[in-house]
DNA sequence: GACCCCGACGAAACAAAATTGCAAACAGAC
DNA sequence: GTCTGTTTGCAATTTTGTTTCGTCGGGGTC
């Protein structure tokens, strides 16, 4: 199920890859060359390795949410009743298969399952609620937080 | 600053487009042009007036955490003392400035920042908030949430 | 209705980039 | 030192992205 293929370790020349890449990946090969001191095919053969390795796990485009509609960014702490490993996997196939929840973690601490939601409008999140929490008998308790501000936000991590 | 250029608005074509770059960028033109019945210039123009736009805010490759190390995902919600614009935006700054955190919202409720933090282990994340939080005298308060499964994650916003 | 203008389209030509084949450089094992 | 693996760079090939250009269709004007 996974995608890791091996765990070959990354070098330097990966890790600096990597960090232009999850910066922009439109970057041309001949260029990160150049940056890195590699030549484009060398590049190409890492990038390669790298996502069939599951190191890049995908290249997307990053689409304004308020540009299609979607200009409600929510999180949500979810508790649930019962935590059998049954339980849990049930809502996180549930919570993984909404569309509206562009990300679901489960976590420790005082909640079990922190959501972050985007929905055009508030009657949306509304109604979201309704189906995903009140419709679900095992949600003890919900909390909301309305983004005011997406101050930051991407999924680049720490390199170097 | 914003780089938004002209709110113009998008059609059907324009929304196929989005929904197959936000699920895999690297998909050729032509391919593309196939999928929604246009011409691979015809995708090309469009993608390049929505970049110019800011529809598409960026375009990225998705780094696993866990093979370069960062294996540990943790939320913060942090609740400040003052919030005057001044303080604020100098949190803002600050939290935006860090590169372990990959998420910072300003949001409505109980708390005033949500964090989403990457970092290798958990004594790292303790100096990040000796650094961050203990270190800033306009924090008041601050929960931790440790993620055990990053169930679902991505930047996608729902499309048609 | 005839006209023009504007915008978007597709086909084809073109440019640039990615990919592949191959020989050479390098590192470690024996 | 020689062998074997791996990784590299260069050059040829293929694929992809980009530009050009002629055409089509809608809207406004006279």
């Amino acid at each position: 199920m996974s995608k890791r293929v091996q765990p070959s370790p990354l070098d330097a020349f990966d890790r600096k890859i990597l960090a232009i890449l999850q910066r922009d990946n439109m970057t041309p090969q001949r260029t990160i060359g150049d940056a890195v001191n590699l030549s484009a095919p060398a590049v190409q053969r890492r990038i390669k390795r790298m996502r069939e390795e599951g190191v890049i796990l995908a290249d997307v485009s990053v689409v304004a949410p308020e540009a299609v509609g979607q200009s409600i960014t929510i999180f949500v702490e979810v508790e649930v009743i019962s935590e059998t490993a049954d339980q849990i996997e049930r809502a996180k196939t549930e919570f993984a298969a909404a569309p509206e929840i562009q990300q679901c973690y489960y976590v420790t601490g005082e909640a079990d399952f922190i959501l972050v939601i985007v929905v055009p409008s508030m009657a949306d999140y509304e109604a979201l609620t309704r189906r995903l929490f009140f419709g679900n008998n095992n949600v003890k308790r919900f909390r909301t937080f309305v983004a005011m501000d997406r101050v930051k936000v991407g999924l680049g991590v720490p390199l170097e």
